[in-house]
DNA sequence: AACCCTGTGGACAGGAATGTCTAGACGGCC
DNA sequence: GGCCGTCTAGACATTCCTGTCCACAGGGTT
């Protein structure tokens, strides 16, 4: 029996670590560190256990990069579509649908999405991932607005305004409390969809971010080393 | 003498690569492979010196990194913020002065910064080096859009929107041909400011850009090793 | 011509990571 | 109880990089 063959049925006697704990700890290594933070010296330090029992599992470093991607792939673009498509009585409160990935760490990882995106400027099967996912994204986005009544290319524009600024807003990695970023929404809808907000666009959203105000995502990725 | 003293002065007679040579090479490293391209090695081969001279301008490879971040700093800041003080007649003209910058890789390095971005995620200099930098950009841009009468909190968002697409925008690392962002660019104004553009708005934009409509950067960062 | 000062090259040591190989521990099965 | 298949540990070879040391080349100066 193949090695690799391992990956289902029920984990044996003197299993330390299992090919999903490998798994994880390099998914989580990944987000905290980037590509070249997950070793497989450093997971099997993390795992306590041998490095060289890595190679049971895996061929070498670069299989478990390709099922990470694999892994990685749909993760944070299936919350975007999904909140993209969610019910709403305006444009104005559509785009809140779309800000609760922004707030809820739970719906989307920033620190995730930019170590595949600096990853993707090394790897081209990266690369590809990474442009069909921002594909899906946008078009998600677009296909929103245009349920609302803009034109095509007008949906066009501004899905990619929401989308690319908020990808540069994680780019910048800015701390900035969520009263700040509540209290200037309504300024940012005007500005995405033209239409001056009303106040019950806003409320459910405002309700839904404060329940995650403390739950910020720390530092992008571990300083120093 | 101490070896650090050897900035200014005639180049002596056996000079084979230069305190600036060293330093150049490694900005054209940074910007197309990223901080872990910049090695002392590789910079040794592209120069066609030995690997040890270089211990001879800096201390150790620290150092050279130090110096590299005060080369940059100020380089694509300087850009934006001239661009965004250009005298122009209307918000959306004076937008486009802006978008300058984003269609000439003269007025803006888009892989430099990134590689700054991405560097700032491991060093605690190259964080506060960044943040300043985008704190004076979006500072620019925000008194731009004040000067055209929008009130405080207004140009705030705006000047955030329009910086940080941008930088969204990079990071998607999009390849998209000058006559179709130009085509667009009526729709991006629109959003930007709320306001339509004339035509005259664009018209010295638009002949800029088909300038550089050839010159575009090659891929982000070399890929492979 | 002798001398110094500015660079340069090659040898060496050391650290961090990958990947290989082999012996063996451990539980399930006959 | 013994065997086998599944995993694990440790030793080893290799690669790539950093940083140090020392000998020495080659103009400019006196």
């Amino acid at each position: 029996m193949t090695p690799e063959a391992s990956l289902a049925g029920a984990p044996p006697g003197n299993v330390k670590a299992t090919r999903d704990d490998w798994l994880d700890a390099a998914m989580s290594a990944l987000a905290r560190r980037g590509i070249a933070g997950v070793t497989v010296l450093d997971l099997s330090e993390r795992l306590g256990v041998s490095r060289s029992s890595f190679y049971w599992y895996f061929k070498n470093r670069d299989r478990l990069l390709d099922e990470l991607l694999r892994r990685w792939e749909g993760l944070n673009t299936h919350s975007i579509v999904r909140q993209s498509q969610a019910p709403a009585a305006s444009i104005n409160e559509a785009v809140c649908n779309v800000f609760r990935c922004w707030v809820d760490p739970d719906l989307f990882s920033p620190r995730l999405d930019f170590a595949v995106r600096e990853w993707a400027r090394r790897s081209e099967t990266a690369r590809r991932a990474l442009d069909r996912s921002d594909g899906e994204r946008t078009a998600a986005i677009r296909a929103m607005f245009m349920r609302y009544g803009y034109p095509f290319e007008d949906a066009l524009v501004r899905a990619r305004v929401l989308y690319y600024m908020q990808i540069g807003y994680y780019a910048l990695d800015i701390k900035e409390p969520m009263e700040a970023r509540l209290k200037l929404t309504p300024h940012y809808l005007q500005t995405f969809t033209g239409v001056a907000p009303r106040d019950e666009d806003l409320a459910s959203f405002r309700a839904y971010a404060m329940l995650h105000a403390g739950a910020q995502d720390p530092p992008m990725v571990e300083t120093g080393r």
